[in-house]
RNA sequence: GGGCCUGUAGCUCAGGCGGUUAGAGCGCAUCCCUGAUAAGGAUGAGGUCGAUGGUUCGAGUCCAUCCAGGCCCA
């Protein structure tokens, strides 16, 4: 017996469920046996940031990860199954800080690096521990409990080694340049951060005109634009734009014409000959201006769209002004500190903030007469993405990794990818040619601890190891519970150059380092013996009991065979994993990619917390359950955004009832026959006596494994999804309406055919949605056959066998034809109910063997196949053949075979527009059309029905009236499909008792009589 | 300014290699079915395929330019 199904499936019921067996049975540990030692299938998973709980977006990466692992350990491969966790950097600090209610970097050190650094590592134990949750509950099967975590020894020290092997290649340096820095973080903005969406907004600054007095030519002064005030005591130079003309005005300031060109001019020059000159700059008179000699520099990029035409240069407080100072060899003042407050050597300024010194500064240029103007102005300006605060540029020392060596073996490894979909190559070589050297210093606190130890002999010691650390180091080892900060900080090592102390640079890692090493360091690159829990190192002791492997595991699973990120991961993972991995081996660390775009919400906003559009994946779990969360990811082609939501949850949830309906069908009159079903016959070609519906049905199975495998192997789960869907439409709307009545009888070979194909669907569905699929299957394959797999997930994958693809076109042409007639009587008023003499049909070409299903859907008693009169031959070119043949003739071809002005030929040939052609140069569409009978055609295909009625049809109808009210009537009485019944009629309807066998079998009537008071029909249970 | 992607029905999207009347789901309208029934199904309305030009016998499809939106880089 069948377990007979609920109306509508539960699914978080039944998700809950299928978790609890799969807990119990350990199917998953199972599958993993079954497959250990078989052809592996790499996969890494790129680390989530552990800092929050499980949103929605990347429940949808984890969900396309689950969907290809599931289908390829489906098909045997070993796999590895390691889940990571992103445990550094900015990300993680900033939710610790907030909830210490910290403001500054200052008050993170008074409040005690070591204590915020194990509220960060207790931060990310406990997202980790909810993530983990989440992702358990959307079906996700990793290796939990072997995870890695980014913050552990064992993946600094990786790192370590990798920027020791840089520095001995020449490649890492310290440089200095100009970045966005947020004052009040303390840190520089990386590219990503500013490309956040909110990072830009309206901002009110001042709009400050300034004069700089021509020391060569007294009386004059150049007139510059800025908006930030602050910027103007680090000025050194002003830049003009050499081809642009210039006017001198009457008042002795020079600016563009383009800017003025109403402006009265006493002079005219081009922006060249204003170049060379020296002017007085704004605050000469402080210490940290004075002896700097400010002059006129060219530059082509000078704006004539805003502010004088003349630039301020400030090299220490701009990106390009900074750029500026390295061509033509302009000193670079920094005013301000971490903190954008000025330091000591700009006098009265010293210890005032970018902002609030402006007032100051434009006031003190007015005493001093050098002011033009002073206005405001609101225009678009970035701001912190955490803290909201005003970014300004800054010059700071920052370590690097020069990439030109790196760039052209980047480009060639990149090219080795089978990028998904294909302009994500694109991307990655636009990004590979474009980017600088990689900045990887960061000013904060938890992060990968740089190992740089500057000595002040000149020579910079890098640490490639923790062992090489203790073996150099002078003291503070044993204070030393983890490679971070503040630990790492109190241990000083000895030069390798002059052997004095050095202390470590107080810098942290970028983070996408902590996450390019995870090909190695989680494979046990270089490593000589595998390691016991040697995952569970530093911060990560007691979270993960994973083990470090071998060289020779490295060498068996890398690289890896698929990773999937969203798009932005070209710039971030995917590009930090492929520069360590062509650094280290030269190789692509990944031979497939599948990439994804954005999640929105339903409507196609960005989903946000304030604007109440966010969802939860808790709230969805329980709303709309996992099955429908990852169809809905599935469902999405990966080059185009996600518009995620419960309406669309909705629709799919709709769509799942149509293949749980089918199935619900399935078990009613499995149960009442009791059928028993086969496990072999899963495996082996139809057998026994086969209604030529069951063969389709047999061909149509075929076809969906078919297009479903196809779909996983090309990492498209849309197309999957596309192929189960149209399946389902077919089973149900098709094979199961037109199969009914096998089924009410019982027929064996409808419920064995029906039960392969309805288990194939659960079968290929399963890695999308796993808890329905399973559900099913224990329902339908597991119980009622002992020796099946007691899990889909471990029944293998089903064989792709050839299928009759003809006998899939010739019913495609039946059911077309079926369509025609419902639209003949559609057309004419007359309902499916009433039984009709007779059709004919032409054009239908392979439908005859099907003339039973068409007769029987559209209720006539007979059907003929290209009989009956034919109104008019219309013929069409056959365009593929004429079109090259004839050229342009064949326009006039066309026109006359469309009016029907042309010749017949012996041999099936025509003559027309004054060419020959022959059978197969046209198409002959032949319509049936009778007087009075209604008639509908489409493409090749007609159709004629009869629709004059005589008694005998119209009694026939009449008794589909009756059969069908009675069984109305039975459903309001409550009784089951068995139960027998008996009628009696109103003496009005004494004549259906000639139909009376075929009603009683069609309503399990025991008797059928009359009774004169009967005014209605009735019933009573038999 | 450069690069990538997208533009097809009210909405969300399909439309190998150019080929005759451009499709699906949802929504809408009308209806059918009533032994999957708090389900199921049919029919219909609705589209100058972003615009223009070109190649071609023939363009939603190929090419060029432009417009709009998104993303990235500068």
């Amino acid at each position: 017996m069948f377990t007979r199904l609920r109306a509508k499936p539960d699914h978080p019921v039944l998700e809950l469920e299928v978790l609890d067996r799969w807990d119990r049975d350990r199917t998953f540990q199972r599958l993993r046996e079954l497959n250990r030692g078989r052809p592996k299938w790499s996969f890494i998973d790129g680390p989530v940031t552990a800092n929050k709980i499980l949103p929605v977006h990347t429940a949808w990466g984890r969900t396309l990860k689950d969907v290809f692992q599931r289908y390829k350990a489906m098909r045997g491969f070993d796999q590895r199954y390691q889940n990571g966790f992103d445990c550094q950097g900015l990300w993680i600090e900033v939710g610790v800080e907030r909830e210490l209610g910290l403001n500054s970097k200052r008050e993170i050190e008074s409040y005690g690096l070591a204590e915020f650094a194990r509220r960060c590592r207790e931060k990310v134990i406990w997202s980790a521990g909810e993530l983990t949750r989440g992702e358990k509950r959307l079906g996700q099967w990793m290796d939990w409990g072997n995870d890695y975590y980014t913050f552990s020894d064992t993946n600094i020290e990786y790192i370590w080694r990798f920027l020791k092997l840089m520095h001995e290649r020449g490649w890492l340096y310290l440089g200095n340049r100009s970045t966005e820095w947020c004052p009040r973080c303390g840190t520089s903005m990386s590219q990503h951060e500013l490309s956040q969406g909110d990072v830009y907004r309206e901002k009110t600054d001042p709009s400050v005109y300034v004069r700089f007095p021509l020391v060569e030519r007294p009386g004059e002064s150049l007139v510059v634009w800025t908006t930030t005030p602050w910027t103007l005591p680090a000025n050194v130079a002003a830049a003009v734009k050499p081809d642009a003309e210039y006017i001198l005005r009457e008042d002795g300031a020079w600016v563009a014409r383009a800017r003025y060109p109403t402006d009265r001019a006493t002079r005219a020059a081009p922006g060249s000959e204003l170049v060379g000159l020296t002017y007085v700059g704004p605050f000469d008179h402080l210490p940290a201006a004075a002896g700097i000699k400010h002059r006129v520099i060219p530059w082509d990029e000078v704006s004539l769209e805003e502010g004088t035409g003349i630039v301020h240069i400030a090299p220490g407080a701009g990106t390009e002004d900074f750029e500026l100072s390295r061509v033509h060899d302009l000193p670079v003042l920094v005013p301000v500190d971490e903190a954008g407050r000025f330091s000591d050597d700009y006098g009265w300024l010293h210890g005032l903030g970018t902002g609030e010194s402006a007032d100051q500064i434009v006031a003190d240029l007015g005493e001093r007469g050098r002011l033009e103007a002073a206005e405001e102005i609101v225009h678009r300006y970035p701001h912190c993405w955490r803290c909201q605060t005003p970014l300004i540029f800054r010059v700071t020392d920052d370590w690097f990794i020069a990439v030109d060596e790196l760039r052209p073996r980047l480009l060639r490894a990149s090219a080795t990818v089978h990028w998904i979909p294909e302009y994500l190559g694109k991307g990655m070589e636009d990004w590979l040619r474009n980017m600088g050297d990689w900045n990887i210093s960061r000013r904060r606190y938890y992060g990968l601890p740089l190992p740089f130890y500057p000595c002040s002999c000149g020579r910079v010691n890098v640490i490639g190891s923790k062992r090489e650390l203790e073996e150099r180091a002078i003291s503070g080892l044993e204070q030393l519970e983890e490679l971070h900060r503040p630990w790492i900080d109190d241990v000083p090592i000895r030069c390798e150059s002059c052997g004095a102390g050095v202390r470590r640079i107080k810098e942290v890692g970028d983070v996408w380092l902590d996450a390019g090493i995870v090909p190695f360091s989680t494979l046990g690159w270089e490593n000589p013996n595998r390691i016991e829990g040697g995952y569970a190192t530093g911060a990560s002791k007691g979270l993960s009991t994973a083990d470090l492997p071998d060289h020779e595991y490295w060498e068996a699973w890398f690289p890896a065979d698929w990773v999937s990120e969203m798009r932005e991961q070209i710039r971030l993972w995917f590009y930090s994993q492929l520069f360590m991995s062509v650094a280290l081996t030269d190789r692509a660390p990944f031979k497939e990619v599948l990439g994804y775009e954005k999640m929105l919400d339903e409507h196609g906003r960005e989903m946000h917390g304030s604007w109440g559009n966010m969802i939860e994946a808790e709230d969805a779990f329980a709303r709309m359950g996992a099955d429908v969360m990852r169809w809905q990811f599935c469902s999405q082609p990966p080059d185009q955004d996600l518009l995620f939501g419960y309406g669309p949850g909705h629709e799919i949830k709709r769509r799942l009832l149509t293949f749980w309906n089918s199935v619900s069908f399935f078990v009613e009159y499995a149960n009442i026959q009791g059928f028993r079903p086969d496990f072999a016959d899963l495996s082996t070609s139809a057998r026994g006596d086969l209604h030529p519906l069951d063969r389709w049905l047999v061909a149509r199975t075929g076809k969906l494994v078919e297009e479903a495998t196809a779909g996983y192997e090309a990492s498209l789960t849309v197309d999957v999804i596309r192929a189960f869907d149209a399946f389902v439409d077919d089973v149900s709307t098709w094979y199961i309406r037109r199969s009914r009545r096998r089924f009410w009888g019982g027929e064996e070979a409808a419920l064995r055919t029906l039960w392969t194909a309805v288990v194939a669907g659960v079968h290929v569905i399963a890695p999308i949605i796993p808890f329905l699929a399973e559900s099913l299957w224990e329902n339908l394959v597991a119980r009622p056959c002992p020796d099946a797999p007691d899990s889909v997930f471990l029944a293998g994958w089903p064989r792709s066998e050839p299928y009759d693809s003809a006998l899939l076109k010739e019913m495609e042409v039946a059911r077309r034809v079926v369509e025609l007639g419902r639209r003949a009587r559609a057309e004419v008023g007359i309902k499916l109910r009433q039984p009709l003499r007779r059709a004919y049909v032409r054009g239908a070409d392979g439908a005859e063997p099907y003339a039973d299903e068409i007769r029987d859907e559209l209720r006539v008693k007979d059907i003929g196949f290209d009989e009956g009169p034919v109104v008019r031959q219309a013929l069409m070119p056959n365009l593929p053949v004429l079109g090259p043949r004839l050229g342009p003739k064949v326009a006039d071809v066309r026109a006359a075979l469309a009016a029907g002005d042309y010749e017949e030929l012996p041999g099936g040939g025509v003559r027309v527009a004054g060419v020959d052609l022959d059978a197969e140069d046209v198409i002959r569409g032949e319509r049936v059309a009778v007087e009075g009978w209604a008639v509908a055609a489409e493409g090749p295909i007609s159709l004629a029905l009869d629709v004059s009625l005589d008694d005998d049809l119209r009694l026939e109808g009449r008794a589909l009236d009756m059969i069908r009210k009675l069984n109305d009537m039975r459903k309001e009485a409550g009784l089951e499909l068995t139960d027998r019944i008996r009628v009696t009629l109103p003496e009005t309807e004494a004549d259906l008792l000639l139909h009376r066998d075929w009603i009683a079998d069609e309503v399990l009537a025991v008797s059928i009589g009359t009774d004169p008071a009967a005014g209605e029909p009735r019933i009573a249970p038999a």
